[in-house]
DNA sequence: ATTTCCATCGTTAAAACGTTGCGAAAGTAA
DNA sequence: TTACTTTCGCAACGTTTTAACGATGGAAAT
């Protein structure tokens, strides 16, 4: 029932915008997840599946509050604290981000880009999309500068914001 | 008589942690943010002053309600607005930075290293320190990531938390 | 000098984000 | 079964940030 579930909302979201990349459905990103679970011997239950395929379902990034609120409008009411707990555990298994700037949080796509290196997070400030792209050299090179400066840096992704190119050709036309 | 406040907290921040640079006192610094609003036509109100100086005399970063209390205990008692705007007009200024990752702010040392492009902040998980290292060509290299997905960059600054030296050494010693 | 204007600040309130503590329930292992 | 660990529900609380609105005070225009 809850796979039944996160395929309506998909089918919903995806199909209410248009999406361009319908053809990946959330239902195949939600198995993924459950893969990303497995392969670690953590628990896929019900509720952080919940949680991520809302996250999922999201262009752009999402708060804690707004999952909450979210789920609440499709039956199940949480407190605050049992989103969060998710949300850690996804955090935990990799399958989702927290976009610090923002304190929100996005489905991971690594696996749009293969698997080359550490992500760079481009955010836009116009439609809220995120982006990761991945720039291991850029991260050597913090690396490397934090070494020179005798810092030892623990660096897992980084921050960009700006505009994406649908928002910035939008405003051209304005 | 404000000055001669921020200079009694300066002497006894730094007094107290027998602070290395104490050469560069609090009141040197707030001049420099004084002349930094007076750069750009900014007034350099009696409260954007005292969180000023609240910030600058802060080894690392500090948040907005310890802002508030450490100047309540001085008898200025705030609403946390009050703060916040300061801390917008800092940040507009120029004189301060956010720590996004911390929810909390430190006084900008751009001139310890000159003016040599933008910075990245790594920050100290241990001791909360904070330091400023230049690093254009990193900005540089982002830049020229984000233009090679079509998005439009627009950073300032890049945050990496890790551990400094000094704490580095003192876990060595255990 | 008086009026006009705008930035700043005070005050109240609430929104947004996140955590603690405790105990029940459900899965795991012996 | 029993014991153990992880997850979850629940209630309250703590932290961070913003909104709305009016008062004040200094600079500029008349």
């Amino acid at each position: 029932m809850a796979k039944d579930m996160t395929r309506a909302a998909k089918t919903k979201s995806a199909g209410a915008k248009g999406d361009a990349d319908a053809s990946v459905i959330l239902a195949d990103i939600v198995d993924r997840a459950r893969s990303a679970f497995e392969e670690r011997n953590l628990r896929f239950t019900q509720l952080r599946e919940q949680v991520f395929a809302e996250i999922a379902a999201t262009r752009g990034s999402i708060g804690a509050y707004e999952i909450l609120e979210r789920l609440s409008d499709k039956g199940t009411r949480l407190a605050p604290i049992s989103v969060y707990r998710s949300i850690d555990a996804l955090i935990e298994a990799g399958v989702i981000h927290r976009l610090e700037s923002k304190n929100s949080y996005f489905a991971c796509r690594r696996h749009e880009h293969g698997r080359k290196g550490r992500p760079i997070f481009m955010s836009c400030e116009q439609c809220g999309g995120v982006v990761e792209v991945p720039a291991q050299p850029i991260f050597d090179q913090v690396a490397e500068l934090a070494t020179s400066v005798d810092f030892t840096p623990k660096v897992k992704f980084m921050e960009v914001s700006g505009t994406c190119a649908d928002c910035r050709d939008k405003a051209k036309k304005d």
